[in-house]
DNA sequence: TATATTTACTTTGAATTTCAAAGTACTTTA
DNA sequence: TAAAGTACTTTGAAATTCAAAGTAAATATA
C-alpha cells in the first residue's frame, strides 16, 4: 500500500474541525470552550458535537467546574491523543510533500 | 480570524479520497482511472463520484477514449486546481506546525 | 421583583457527504 | 454463445456535519 492510500489518514482526526482544535489542543496546556470556540471559529452546537467526538475516541479529556458561578469546561489532549496527532501529521506531511 | 480557523481549508480538497487523489495528481502529468484506484485504495464507485466532484469545481479535467478496444480515462490537474492544492498546503502546514 | 438578557454549553434533526453494491456497455475467453 | 472480465457510473443507505433551538444558571433592567 502507498502513501496515498486515503484510509492511512485518521478518520476522526481528518475533519477540519476536529483538526483545527487538536492543532490548537497541541498548542496549550488546555483550553477553555470559549477560547476554542473563538480560535476555529464554530458554532457553538458544532464545536460541541466535535469535541465529544474526540471524547469518545480517547483523544482529549475534559473537566468541568463552575469558576465565578459560571460553568467552565477546560478540554486537553491525553497521551493517546497526541500519539494519534503525531501519526496523523506525519502520514499527512509524508502525502502532501513535493 | 487566525490559522485555526477551519473553514480557511478547502472543503472540496480536504476529504481524505479526494486529498489523496490530488495528491498523486500533483505528481505526475496524467493518471488513469484504474492507477489512481490503486494508489489511494478505493473502490471504483467511491473513486469516480470524487473524481466527479473534483471536476464539477474545475480541479482537475478527464480525457476519455478508447485504447485497444477499451475506455480509458486520464485525469490531470487543471492550472485552478494545482494553485487551490497549493493554497491548501500551505494552510494546512500553517496549521499543524509546532 | 418579575422579566429579559447573557453565558456556556447540549440536543436535535435536516442537509450534505461518503461509500460500496448494483448496474452499464463493451470485450475477451471458454 | 454463454460466462467472465474491464472500466467505469448510478444509486441509495448510512454516516457525518452543521446550526437552530433548547437548557440551566447567573446577571442586568424596568
Amino acid at each position: 500500500m502507498t502513501e496515498f492510500n486515503y484510509q492511512q489518514l485518521d478518520e476522526i482526526i481528518h475533519s477540519r474541525i476536529r483538526l483545527a482544535i487538536m492543532a490548537v489542543l497541541i498548542t496549550v496546556d488546555e483550553s477553555e470552550f470559549t477560547f476554542l470556540k473563538e480560535k476555529v471559529n464554530a458554532t457553538d452546537g458544532n464545536l460541541s458535537t466535535h469535541l465529544k467526538k474526540l471524547e469518545d475516541a480517547g483523544y482529549i479529556a475534559v473537566s468541568k467546574s463552575f469558576e465565578n458561578r459560571k460553568p467552565v469546561s477546560r478540554y486537553m489532549l491525553t497521551q493517546k491523543g497526541r500519539k494519534a496527532f503525531e501519526i496523523y501529521v506525519d502520514r499527512l506531511e509524508k502525502l502532501i510533500k513535493k
